[in-house]
DNA sequence: GGGGTTTGACCTCAG
DNA sequence: CCTGAGGTCAAACCC
């Protein structure tokens, strides 16, 4: 399957270009909110975590050929593919499988551009798109957690393998990304953006998450936000790295909720795309690759912590997973209040 | 006033 | 043992 999941649609190569060309149009708003905010922390505008060279640079200058892209050898590390920020925004760029629409925001050059265009541009040409397969890319949820949408999308690895990973305990955490696609309904109404991003934060996958830290993490220069389920003795946690133009970089899940997606009059805004999404499932929840959620932003939209965990068969990751995980596993049978739902 | 966010400090762990 | 990085806490603040 990974042979064919790395076809390029022509189709979504225009669609690039198009979003290219809106992004460098409208890179406003979002940058403004979150960078304005990094420039009143930071006084300067640029992050201190900028001052730090980007530890990508020394990781590789992959001189990647074709096939790298389907294999990523055993030595090349996450890291890595961390760098190429193309990555980042690509995943952003995904169309909404549901809607086609793009996120115009998703890809702020203007905050990722100092980085290499020419790589980015590069990747773009050869981003593979495939929304309804759910999921061209995979990645190993427990240790390449911080591994960036995009290069998820590249990121291909075989089952086995991330089975070892989970075998390793370390893998409490669902990768699950996505939600580009909240996003881009906030563009459509831009004056609604804040409103929007709260509602996003609290709802983006339907549940009420609370935010108790920020951090900026040191191989990324995306601040990573971390959440728990306001549920009641619900230990269900995530970590969410944004762009820099707020755009939604990686989400990490960790645990699993043991209570129903709270149908909140909240959702509404996102309830659609949730929808949407949860259909979207349904229908891929076959996808081969398990762990692959989201990666890239094509699955963006399929990243519902529960539709991760449940459509994609993870279940056996997780069962692995959590049970060898020591701590925060929260013995909860977590995975089945999924099955049962499922 | 309640709930969520922000943010600096603290804790834990791996190298 | 030391240090750095990631994760969490909790007081202050905001809506």
């Amino acid at each position: 399957m990974a042979a064919s999941s790395f076809s390029f649609p022509t189709s979504s190569s225009s669609f690039m270009t198009t979003s290219f060309t809106d992004l460098l149009a409208s890179d406003d708003y979002p940058t403004k909110g979150l960078g304005d905010r990094i420039a009143e922390r930071t006084g300067s505008g640029v992050p201190k975590f900028k001052s730090l060279p980007p530890p990508s640079l020394p990781l590789s200058p992959p001189p990647f050929s074709p096939s790298s892209y389907f294999a990523i050898p055993p030595g090349l590390s996450p890291t890595e593919l961390l760098d190429s920020p193309v990555l980042l925004s690509s995943s952003n760029l995904l169309p909404s499988p549901t809607t086609g629409s793009f996120p115009s925001h998703a890809f702020n050059w203007k905050s990722s551009s100092h980085r290499d265009v020419k790589q980015e541009d590069k990747n773009y040409s050869d981003f593979s798109f495939q929304p309804q397969v759910g999921t061209a890319a995979s990645i190993s949820q427990s240790q390449t957690n911080h591994v960036p949408l995009g290069q998820q999308a590249w990121n291909y690895q075989e089952p086995t393998k991330q089975n070892d990973q989970n075998a390793n305990g370390r893998s409490e955490f669902n990768t699950l990304q996505s939600f580009m696609q909240n996003n881009n309904d906030q563009n459509n109404s831009g004056n609604q953006y804040n409103q929007s991003i709260r509602e996003q934060k609290r709802s983006d996958d339907g549940y009420n998450w609370r935010k108790y830290g920020q951090k900026q993490v040191k191989g990324s220069e995306n601040p990573r936000s971390y959440y728990k389920c306001t549920y009641p003795n619900c230990p269900t946690k995530k970590k969410v790295e944004r762009s820099l133009d707020g755009q939604i970089t990686e989400i990490v899940y960790k645990g699993n909720h043991n209570h129903p997606k709270p149908q909140s009059t909240r959702r509404s805004s996102s309830s659609t795309a949730s929808s949407a999404i949860q259909s979207y499932n349904t229908q891929t929840n076959e996808i081969p690759d398990h762990q692959s959620y989201g990666s890239n932003g094509q699955m963006d939209s399929v990243a519902t912590p529960e539709n991760s965990s449940i459509s994609f068969g993870d279940d056996d990751h997780e069962h692995t997973s959590q049970k060898s995980s020591r701590s925060r596993g929260d013995d909860l049978d977590e995975e089945e209040p999924d099955s049962k739902r499922w």
